[in-house]
DNA sequence: AGATTCACTTGCGAAATACAAGTGAATAAT
DNA sequence: ATTATTCACTTGTATTTCGCAAGTGAATCT
């Protein structure tokens, strides 16, 4: 885990105290699933792709929510279901996820389709507000599909070796 | 480190990718300070004020090389000294960097003064070309100094939660 | 009632990390 | 011209974290 009760004396400057939150391998990807795919249970976030371990997974979310970046609701209708979800310290990551979005497809070999991203880029903004609207009003429709279960079309170009 | 040989399979999405290369506690630290402190050797980003060891320090140096993100010359005037500069690659990540000194300021307490913060926020393209200039002309001046070396002002005092 | 689902725990070997000390070459000081 | 110091790393070792497999208990389905 990033760190709990045994953080050692940083300098007082922002990116290394956001570092110390998340500056980890899993914590972001929590939080981009919340964000733009609507996960909000465990079950969901081990099925993300990525292959996370439960134990971390677990560590991840208590941490994530100690640092207020997310809260957990009992669920309505399933009582053994927890609800996750994002805090507005939390969606306030979102221009942080953008940017490591953009960046990410624009040098690393990505399955994201070029058309998406390009938009994305000319419309930070736009795409901001939508996932902030999503977000207040919990629409937990995918903003951005998952890259690996995309159909391949003509006119979005990538990098492609996808499996499953 | 993140990883070198053993990367193990993920899904294909950017913000994944991206963390893969920088995911950690320390690599993008170093990354800000060539960013904006202007630093260079090896001795500077030891002294940089977070206490990062000397071996994890020489790893992450070459894992980023590795990655394209730095590149290394020779100083002309020490040979015993090497310099480290930021790739394009590298100055690209300034997006992502200033994200994230927006958000650590805004929600962590900080040493960082509201005003330059406020400043900054306002005038993300400015900054950013700010940035890049330097990094073009090897203008290796601080752009933003270190936190906990800054006079305190009355003027500039931060800590105070502040959000518009 | 029994099977299955869900959200976690537990145990353990492997890997990464922090800390201290050391190496060797280049430069500075005496 | 020695000696000392600086610089950029290594090396060793103890500690911490990680990844994986398996298990637990409560809630829900069949």
């Amino acid at each position: 885990m990033p760190e709990k009760t045994k953080s050692r004396p940083r300098s007082g400057c922002p990116v290394s105290m956001s570092l110390e939150q998340f500056g980890d391998r899993w914590s972001l990807l929590i939080v981009r699933d919340m964000m733009v795919r609507g996960h909000r249970t465990f079950k969901e976030f081990q099925g993300s792709g990525e292959g996370i371990s439960s134990n971390i997974l677990a560590d991840r979310l208590k941490t994530l929510e100690a640092a207020g970046i997310l809260m957990t609701e009992p669920d309505e209708t399933d009582a053994r279901r927890m609800n996750y979800r994002l805090t507005q310290k939390g969606i306030d990551l979102a221009p942080v996820m953008l940017e490591l979005l953009i960046w990410g497809a624009k040098y690393e070999a990505t399955a994201a389709p070029c058309g998406l991203i390009d938009q994305m880029e000319k419309g930070r903004e736009q795409v901001l507000a939508e996932t902030r609207r999503r977000w207040r009003e919990r629409d937990s429709t995918p903003l951005i599909p998952r890259f690996d279960e995309m159909p391949q079309d003509t006119s979005t170009r990538s990098n492609e070796r996808r499996k499953k």
